[in-house]
DNA sequence: TGACACCGATGTGTGCTGACATCAAAACTC
DNA sequence: GAGTTTTGATGTCAGCACACATCGGTGTCA
């Protein structure tokens, strides 16, 4: 016989989710604490009490509690018993986790954060290409030459749409091709940054002939092996793309992390 | 009139946590799955059940459900409903969160991982020393060509304890110095491979003394403003320490991560 | 009277648990 | 085979017990 299954709480159907988003309420504990943090709305210092989260979300303990969490993990904010939840200063953030690169992108940091990366990829792009003239896979390298060729024809051409896919393929294969999986970790970022060039009309009309010639010679060298060769071609186009892009983030200030005492 | 307060349950004392670890279970948990995972001793595609978690780290949901998430958030695991808890491929887990990198560390992958920071060091003090050279504050200037005189005092003098830790700062004010908070982000896991590398007794009996002069090399430059000189001695010392460190790991297989298909 | 150490009250994160809600895989029906 | 129902896992909620840092009061001593 079925014991009678006691009914503790009339469980209210709890307002259907009127902003019926697809997204789970974890995912957007998370993005909204996220995006308000590195958006600068909570400065750092700022606490909040776990409860006033609820309220503000409309969500139970268990959600603000594993975003909180979450965005622990990310560096975003600490706990403190007995007295909350404070916002962490931006040096304690994790600058390379995806979340954090896209509510900085997508908030007042988006000129610095454009910077870091640009720099990134202008440090990493070179020493990638010379690694995949020593490690890539035959099919890689030969994919990489039919790629240049291809941007070629395509930027003769004036097809931008076409040369953008190829692009960020391009740069995409040289970064996997070093088989060194933090650089190959960066195509998303990569990738971010070459479809917003020209999404925000930093890209010029027709591709520079150099930079087509550039592509040709990283992938030349790469299928060639000669890395060092790959190395100064890739670091060209990195010298070009950053100066295409500075103009756009020059009023930026940069922020010196302090380095701990010993 | 105060209404009588039901008592659900009688909230047992809870076992009173006999391995009294001072760390707190959500630490706790995410440490025991994170390590398990990184160290292949879940392999990927791995299923795991959220109940079954509890009873193997004798914890409650939140705790499970908490670390889960940061695992989540990782790239480590995904959680797909009806299914349980999937381990996802190595391809998929962030490289550049500090908890993987050292998870990695400690277990099988360590020659691998160290390949990946040395390799990405490479790539990014070079640039980073240019960059300092542009925009370092004066008073980093300075302490970078003090510490730098320190190092060769102490390089001459055979005092390696005392040159590992100038050696540490050095590279740290130089990443600082950039101005680029991904750049200075890496000042932990530089410290790790610095540390690693003579712990580990890969570090010559005396530095070099021509390392000695490139360290001078590169904070003068940066001292005197010029990022081309303080590149390519920078360039000198990270091509240097790469052939020492490489016999170390040249066993390691190398890994390629698909490109996504446009 | 004033400075300081002690100690209890208070409040907030940490952890545990039962009860649903939801949703997709799997089983079932036609 | 297509559509429907069942099932079983995660997702979410709410209440309680506990640990512990902080604050403020109290007592002691100078």
């Amino acid at each position: 016989m079925m014991p009678a299954r006691i009914r503790l709480r009339t469980g209210r159907p709890r307002a259907t989710m009127l902003t019926s988003m697809s997204t789970s309420l974890h995912h957007r504990a998370v993005e909204h604490l996220g995006t308000r943090i590195v958006g600068g709305a909570l400065p750092t210092g700022h606490v909040m009490l776990a409860e006033h989260l609820e309220d503000e979300l409309k969500v139970s303990r268990s959600v603000v509690r594993e975003a909180v969490r979450v965005l622990q993990s990310l560096g975003l904010v600490e706990t403190i018993k007995r007295v909350g939840i404070r916002v962490l200063p931006a040096h304690r953030w994790n600058p390379f986790d995806p979340l954090v690169i896209r509510w900085r992108l997508a908030g007042d940091g988006r000129g610095a954060q454009l910077r870091s990366l640009a720099e990134l990829r202008s440090a990493v792009e070179p020493v990638a290409a010379e690694l995949a003239a020593g490690n890539a896979p035959e099919s890689l390298r030969q994919e990489l030459v039919g790629i240049s060729l291809a941007m070629k024809e395509a930027g003769d051409a004036g097809d931008m749409a076409r040369f953008l896919d190829l692009d960020i393929r391009f740069h995409a294969l040289v970064l996997s091709g070093s088989g060194n999986e933090m650089f190959a970790n960066l195509i998303g970022q990569v990738t971010e940054t070459l479809t917003g060039r020209t999404v925000h009309g930093l890209m010029p009309e027709h591709p520079q002939k150099q930079a087509l010639q550039w592509h040709m010679d990283v992938a030349h060298a790469i299928d060639a092996g000669d890395g060092s060769v790959a190395r100064d071609a890739a670091a060209k186009i990195m010298r070009q793309t950053i100066a295409e892009l500075a103009p756009s983030w020059n009023d930026q200030p940069r922020v010196f992390v302090p380095v701990a005492k010993n």
